[in-house]
RNA sequence: CGGAGUGUAGCGCAGUUGGUAGCGCGGGUCGUUUGGGACGAUCAGGCCGCAGGUUCGAAUCCUGUCACUCCGACCA
């Protein structure tokens, strides 16, 4: 491609809407354009990586017996309602000239179910892999950070169909292995972790996060155990060893205007772990109490499990002022003005003589310890896990973190689907059973987004050479000097002819809009033709090298170059 | 949905006590330049997000509304 005739309008400011590092780079290298929140168009040099991230995953997919399909963004209402789905709040929703409703397709198990259970008849016609790299509506309630968190991206989404626990298994492990390929060879640091399911169910799920600094997730790791997690599902093992601490007799301590733990440390000047905080929820519409240490965040996922409820929410400021019969920030376990249920976190079955709200304003209790100055109704694991806790597999273990960005989450949804679809097949004795499915999802538009904030600098981004738009850059120092501009395009076409992927600046710029422009757009490989042209030379530079360059004589140049290309693509390997 | 912020030229921004809008970049044309986002000349470009209101007069004050961003809730 000449740059000449490549539409790609770089900008030398950052737009004012960009934070994220890669949502900025993106709007500044002519990637993408915005349309609406969390919607975007992608210009020529944006679908060239996407399509390379897209070309990537197919690859790995079909190399296990993936097959591609292509099922439409619009889905009737009918089909969700048979797992009732229709209710999800993200769908997007519509209705055609007859009224009928329809749903802008967030991920397709029902239409591929629906596929599936009308041809796939008997144990013989499986083990099979259907998928679509394709498009997808949610109606997010934030949208954010550019092509991290859109409305409509571009995701993979796969689907097996089994007939044993042993072969879902079997392509589970295959596709866990495919997407560690595809991230590996998308030059992204990543880890598979153990995740919450979510409301999608199923008996097993791994979470790909891609290892970035600002990532949105946290991900805690064993440093012993190959233990890994989302914090958000992240175990805290219970403490064996329980310290005995002699209650005192609780006191009523006066803090006015102490709403927050923050406040109510800086008032006493005490430790957040010597807080107990308590949270008012709402499980399945019941007021409930939930403890934990000052320290600690609850984890309503994890409540929820331990609650055996559908939903769990921080209660509204009505509730809380009925159950604690006090303004917010002073709710406490003890005299509670609705007596609730009182859930408390495993922890705080170790010390005592904690500071709790005392359902008055401005007042907290003193030397209050569970079971002495009042009654937890059901003791569980219902904080967050940190860095610096025990790892719930190994003995010596402690956890570490670090941010991600999820890139991937697979499911085995088991029958889930499949029962309330009636998605049956004949087994070998002639049953009629239901198929064993598995769901596999991977953000392409997303993993473009996260390989810029893992690989960029103050000049741009640094694309890995596989999912570059362009492998190689030629810039043309000169367009007036015609030995200059003949030697490059020669160059070029004889490149192209040996299989690279190269961009010409050919633009009647200033030398150094077309250095600047060709780190911004992340070029892996930069080749100027100019002054060492006098000597028979060019010169051939890394992106990620800045500032090394290297004389290489033009009759070489094309060997070395594909060399070169090769050598950086076999890192990625 | 709660909290905070921003809407002025294609992009980034300024605009004082209310007096009818400017700077830089970018764009067109001409010339000089050509190895790190050139220089000079010249031209074009605005419903000051939108709708009301106050006022002789509103980018500026008030009310409402929409959009975008960030924090949180939420996130298949």
């Amino acid at each position: 491609m000449k740059a000449s005739q490549l539409f790609f309008p770089t900008l030398r400011e950052v737009p004012r809407e960009a934070e994220l590092i890669s949502h900025q780079l993106l709007l500044r290298g002519g990637f993408v354009r915005s349309v609406a929140a969390g919607i975007y168009s992608y210009l020529p040099l944006g679908w060239r990586v996407h399509e390379k991230i897209a070309q990537i995953v197919r690859e790995e997919v079909n190399a296990f017996g993936g097959q591609e399909i292509h099922m439409p963004v619009l889905v009737p209402k009918e089909l969700l309602d048979e797992t009732g789905r229709s209710a999800v709040p993200v769908l997007f929703g519509l209705k055609d000239r007859n009224q009928r409703e329809f749903f802008l397709g967030f991920t397709h198990e029902e239409v591929v179910t629906d596929i599936v259970r009308s041809t796939v008849h008997s144990w013989k016609q499986m083990p099979l892999y259907l998928y679509q790299i394709q498009t997808k509506e949610r109606d997010e309630p934030r949208p954010r950070g550019g092509l991290i968190r859109g409305r409509e991206f571009t995701m993979f989404d796969g689907y097996s169909f089994d007939y044993s626990e042993e072969k879902l298994d079997a392509i589970y492990k295959a596709n866990y292995q495919a997407y560690g390929n595809v991230f590996r060879r998308c030059g992204l640091e990543h880890l598979a972790v153990e995740a919450d399911p979510g409301s999608i169910g199923g008996s097993e799920n791994h979470e790909f996060m891609v290892l970035t600094e600002n990532g949105e997730d946290t991900v805690l790791r064993c440093d012993s155990c190959t233990y890994a997690a989302n914090a958000e599902r992240g175990e805290v093992p219970e403490t064996s060893s329980v310290e005995a601490i002699k209650p005192e007799a609780s006191e009523s301590i006066s803090t006015p205007g102490a709403h927050t733990i923050e406040e109510v440390c800086a008032f006493l000047h005490v430790e957040a772990g010597h807080l107990i905080k308590s949270i008012i929820c709402t499980a399945d519409g019941k007021p409930v109490v939930a403890l934990v240490r000052g320290d600690r965040d609850l984890n309503l996922p994890k409540f929820a499990r331990v609650l055996g409820a559908k939903s769990v929410e921080l209660a509204d400021v009505p509730t809380v002022l009925r159950v604690t019969g006090a303004p917010m920030g002073f709710a406490g376990p003890v005299g509670l003005a609705e007596p609730s249920p009182i859930y408390a976190d495993n922890e705080l079955k170790q010390g005592g003589n904690y500071i709790v709200g005392a359902n008055q304003a401005d007042a907290h209790l003193g030397n209050v310890t569970p079971g002495h100055d009042f009654q937890v109704t059901t003791w569980g694991d219902i904080r967050t896990a940190v860095a610096g806790d025990k790892c719930p597999r190994c003995d010596e273990g402690h956890l570490t973190d670090a941010r991600g960005i999820e890139v991937g989450h697979i499911f085995k949804l088991g029958t889930k689907y499949s029962k309330d679809m009636q998605a049956l097949y004949q087994s070998e004795t002639g049953e009629k059973t239901p198929i064993l499915m598995g769901c596999y999802g991977l953000g392409v538009s997303r993993t473009l987004a996260s390989a810029v904030e893992a690989h960029h600098d103050e000049s741009g981004i640094m694309w890995p050479i596989t999912i570059a738009p362009y492998e190689v850059g030629i810039v043309l120092t000169n367009m007036k000097d015609t030995s200059i501009v003949d030697a490059g395009v020669q160059l070029y076409q004889e490149l192209k002819a040996a299989g690279v992927d190269a961009l010409l600046d050919d633009r009647d710029e200033r030398t150094g809009v077309k250095f600047k422009d060709m780190e911004l757009i992340g070029i892996p490989i930069q080749v100027v033709v100019g002054k060492g042209l006098a000597n028979g030379e060019v010169e051939v530079s890394m992106r990620r090298e800045k500032g090394v360059r290297t004389a290489v004589a033009t009759v070489e140049l094309v060997d070395h170059i594909v060399a070169l290309v090769k050598a950086e693509k076999s890192r990625l390997m």
